[in-house]
RNA sequence: GCCGGGGUGGUGAAAUCGGUAACCACAGGGGACUUAAAAUCCCCCGGGAGCAAUCCCUUGCGGGUUCGAAUCCCGCCCCCGGCACCA
């Protein structure tokens, strides 16, 4: 029976070892052992929304990469905490539920039980006891906590937006939860609609956002990815007085003369940002986001009837169609002027949609010669086109193709004519200021994030509407704000919450006043359920605050962070600004919530990522039913590089089957009292330093690919290893094949868990050094040879040897020998010629 | 278009402070054991020439630097991911 690892493998030593870390709660702590910890580690996985196909190979993967590393951080000496728990509110609950025509509230018990099951199965360091809900009342009562305390700050407003709604889901959706015009979940095409939503002012954190990302131990890809998402733009704002319309027919500009200016009033402006302030004498032409509010103020009465039409138009079009870059542009003359601040022209006001009324100050000056969207704006309504940049090469007046974009001096610019680009920018810009119009600026895209959802599944928003006193704050010791079995709670058109239709629920007292009062019926996003989780998973089951000071202190912030890049802008982002507000608030003493973040790869197969609609999904439980899961644990690990990813193939996984299979048998057959042979005992130094180094970098593969070269050598010719030879390796396996390395810890004589007695092997860098080294002997660059020498061999030894040999020999024949180049231990290259 | 990551055998992939390209596996071929199969074990396995020794070619493409380039530099091509009318 020692011989053949099935017998153990698919079910018996697995689930015996897993019984055993939870009577002897070897992944736990007690509670004194939690708040003294020592040497604490916290390793932390994105958690995972229980769906009811139960965890997929992508799951498993992550969660396996992100055990190796805990159990390998344990095994150095860390008390590890690695919590696990369910994102189980959201619209994807919702919208199965629907579909099946069952309530989410009788659905996620069982989803979540189905993975609880498959999480101890796959043998992860799981610490049941500080798990988390985020649908269970005790949970979500501190998620409505989190909103008050931003809503008291000042950071949570109720506004009325124009926000994104997915008409086939009914709901409103986060500028990041559209993708590319569309729903990122059903793919229908997005529109615009305004509601009174709550909205957290992350862009009050923008700045601070970006900077701190320096300070972060993260994936490069995602730090770029976060940059890009607050994209912070340096230039200017600049104002351009408002002047009548004088001839609502022309399109071009216009000297106007400066008294006419002056009786008109300079105090209402029309400001824009730009990154480009020296470009802004060829500004030629204003352009406002449709939406603008002083659209009406501008429009003359000749231009009105087509200007509503537009507005109209551009209201009611969905974002796709409006967002297409590559369609010809469109827009309408308001019949309104504004003053160039810097030429003193009389410029002709448009609106259009490819300006964005979120962004900047949703109106732009137009710079149709050196921008490429204003100039193909100008082109087709034959607008003028100015050049105030010029290459070197490049005639002041010469006429333009094309936005000219690239570096040069001013022409045209007046007595800014011959700067360059960088220079006219802070000259010009200063030169507008001292009249007031103009200063430098920062910009982000960044926009606030709209927490409200017209939906039923998640934590109502702890507000109570009172007629008098406007939004009130539920009081903390009124929380939770318990969501209500409602048995109807599809969404409808009409873009009123489930909970709207809940009279009952929603009729309540102004906490303020007494009065009579309305709650908020909305409920929040998801993404405020997931962005504070991690501070809740060590204080989990405290009833009397959503995280204990002292615990967190202790814990927090989180060692190592694993998950995949798809929350690389939205969760990370979140959960660090939720993580600043709560410091600027006293409640954390650090700002940032994950020292050191890694996105893992996906798992691709058949050419694609895993999808159900792509048809080529593994499904987990079959496989680890058979192989177990420590060779599943040890396949996906050997796949690719972790954090790159792999290609699944199902016959892959003999190669880890058989490796777990020769080190079952190495240990069972090993001889106790003999002493390791040198050079496997060299062999296995280089292994413990290769393996040491990688596991902390989370090189999986390459640190299997070193176990089995090493398995290898000790198993070369068929001989029988040494305990000594074995028994190290058992604990470097141990954090990819837990039950297998428990096992056979306990077959060496050991007591208790190898987690918890085993130390890590030590590396000798004395035993891993090699006495003799292969010498490569090059001529002209090509490997002619290679010698056997001491390690540290000089030149000469090395050259003597080298030219003993005949086929190096020969190659120095054909001419005469120019330069020898000796790297010590390397090689030795001889040019010849 | 912009920003990341990548392109190496039949396949997954190693090697990147410039120094013997292809570790470790999978698939494939051959052999041992077996009545047979499975399992297990051993050998071969980038391409070409050669009986062999050995030689030539090969890290997406084209140049360059260097005694020496998968690795560094310049110019391209392709694939994956993200962002995208952000002024």
């Amino acid at each position: 029976m020692d011989d053949d690892i099935r017998d153990w493998i698919a079910s018996e030593i697995e689930r015996k070892w897993q019984a055993y870390w939870d009577d002897h709660g070897t992944n736990s702590f007690t509670e004194e052992a939690f708040r003294g910890a020592v040497n604490p580690f916290y390793n932390l996985m994105m958690f995972p929304y229980p769906s009811a196909e139960g965890l997929h190979v992508g799951n498993i993967y992550a969660f396996t990469g992100a055990d190796v590393h805990g159990r390998f951080q344990r095994l150095r000496g860390h008390e590890v905490f690695e919590p696990i728990g369910f994102d189980a509110f959201g619209i994807h609950s919702e919208n199965f539920a629907l579909k099946v025509g069952a309530h989410p509230m009788d659905l996620i018990p069982a989803n979540i039980e189905n993975f609880t099951r498959q999480l101890r199965r796959i043998g992860g360091m799981f610490d049941w006891d500080h798990t988390v809900d985020t649908t269970h009342p005790d949970y979500y009562r501190w998620t409505q906590w989190l909103f008050l305390k931003l809503f008291d700050a000042g950071l949570a407003e109720r506004k009325e937006a124009p926000v994104n709604w997915c008409p086939s889901c009914m709901t409103v959706l986060a500028n990041e939860q559209v993708i590319g015009g569309a729903c990122e979940r059903c793919d229908t095409p997005v529109e615009q609609r305004r509601i009174a939503q709550w909205f957290f002012r992350i862009t009050d954190y923008a700045q601070r956002l970006l900077d701190n990302l320096d300070t972060l131990d993260w994936s490069e890809t995602t730090k770029k990815a976060q940059r890009n998402w607050i994209g912070r733009s340096e230039g200017a704002e600049i104002a351009f007085p408002l002047v009548a319309a004088c001839d609502a027919t022309s399109g071009t500009p216009k000297a106007i003369d400066p008294s006419e200016v002056k009786a008109l009033g300079e105090e209402e402006m029309l400001r824009v940002f730009t990154t480009r302030p020296d470009t802004l004498f060829g500004a030629t032409f204003m352009v406002l986001a449709p939406e603008h509010p002083l659209v009406d103020r501008l429009t003359s009465d000749q231009q009105r009837a087509e200007v509503r039409e537009y507005r109209t138009a551009a209201a009611a079009a969905d974002l796709v169609s409006r967002q297409k870059t590559d369609k010809v542009k469109t827009g309408v003359f308001t019949g309104g002027y504004c003053r160039n601040p810097a030429t003193g022209e009389a410029i002709p006001v448009w609106i259009a949609d490819y300006v964005l009324v979120d962004y900047g100050t949703g109106a732009i000056m137009a710079v149709p010669g050196h921008d490429p969207r204003d100039f193909d704006f100008a082109s087709h309504f034959g607008l003028l086109i100015r050049r105030v940049v010029a290459g070197a090469d490049e005639h002041p007046d010469e006429p333009l193709e094309a936005a000219a974009t690239g570096e040069g001096t001013l022409v045209n610019s007046g007595r800014f004519d011959g700067l360059s680009s960088d220079e006219a920018i802070r000259a010009i810009t200063a030169w507008i200021g001292e009249r007031g119009l103009g200063e430098l600026r920062v910009n982000y895209r960044l926009h606030d994030w709209c927490i409200s959802r017209q939906r039923y599944w998640g934590p109502p928003i702890p507000i109570v509407h009172c007629d008098a006193c406007g939004p009130v704050g539920v009081p903390e010791d009124q929380l939770p704000v318990e969501l209500p079995r409602v048995e109807d709670f599809k969404p409808l058109d009409d873009g009123v919450s489930p909970l709207a239709r809940d009279e009952a629920w929603y009729r309540t007292t102004c906490p303020e006043c007494g009065r009579d009062a309305r709650r908020e019926t909305d409920v929040s996003d998801t993404f405020l359920d997931s962005g504070w989780y991690f501070l809740r998973y060590p204080s989990a089951g405290l009833d009397d605050r959503a995280f204990d000071p002292e615990i967190t202190r202790r814990w927090l912030p989180v060692d190592t962070y694993i998950g995949g890049n798809e929350h690389a802008v939205l969760h990370l982002l979140y959960a660090r600004f939720l993580t600043m507000v709560l410091n600027d608030l006293g409640h954390l003493d650090f700002d940032e919530p994950f020292t050191t973040f890694r996105a893992h790869g996906l798992i691709i197969r058949n050419g694609a990522k895993m999808s159900k609609s792509r048809g080529n999904v593994i499904v987990p439980d079959p496989i680890i039913e058979r192989y177990g899961a420590d060779t599943f644990r040890v396949y996906l690990m050997f796949l690719g590089p972790f954090e790159e990813g792999g290609d699944y193939r199902d016959e892959g996984i003999e190669g880890p089957r058989g490796f777990l299979s020769r080190v079952w048998d190495s240990v069972m057959h090993a001889e106790a009292d003999r002493v390791a042979d040198p050079e496997v005992e060299r062999k296995l130094h280089q292994t413990i330093a290769q393996v040491t180094e990688q596991l902390a970098d989370l090189q999986y593969n390459t640190s299997i690919a070193a176990m089995m070269e090493y398995l290898n050598s000790v198993r070369a010719g068929g001989r029988t290893p040494a305990r000594a030879e074995v028994e190290p390796l058992v604990v470097l396996l141990a954090p990819f094949a837990p039950h297998l390395a428990e096992e056979l810890w306990a077959h060496l004589g050991h007591e208790g868990s190898i987690f918890e007695a085993a130390p890590w092997p030590d590396f000798d860098p004395a035993k891993a050094k090699e006495d003799t080294v292969d010498l490569a002997v090059q001529v002209n660059g090509r490997l002619r040879g290679t010698v056997h020498l001491p390690l540290g061999a000089d030149q000469a030894t090395a050259e003597a040897a080298a030219r003993a040999e005949e086929n190096v020999a020969r190659h120095l024949g054909e001419g005469e020998i120019r330069r020898v180049i000796h790297v010590p231990d390397r090689l030795l290259n001889y040019v010849v010629s």
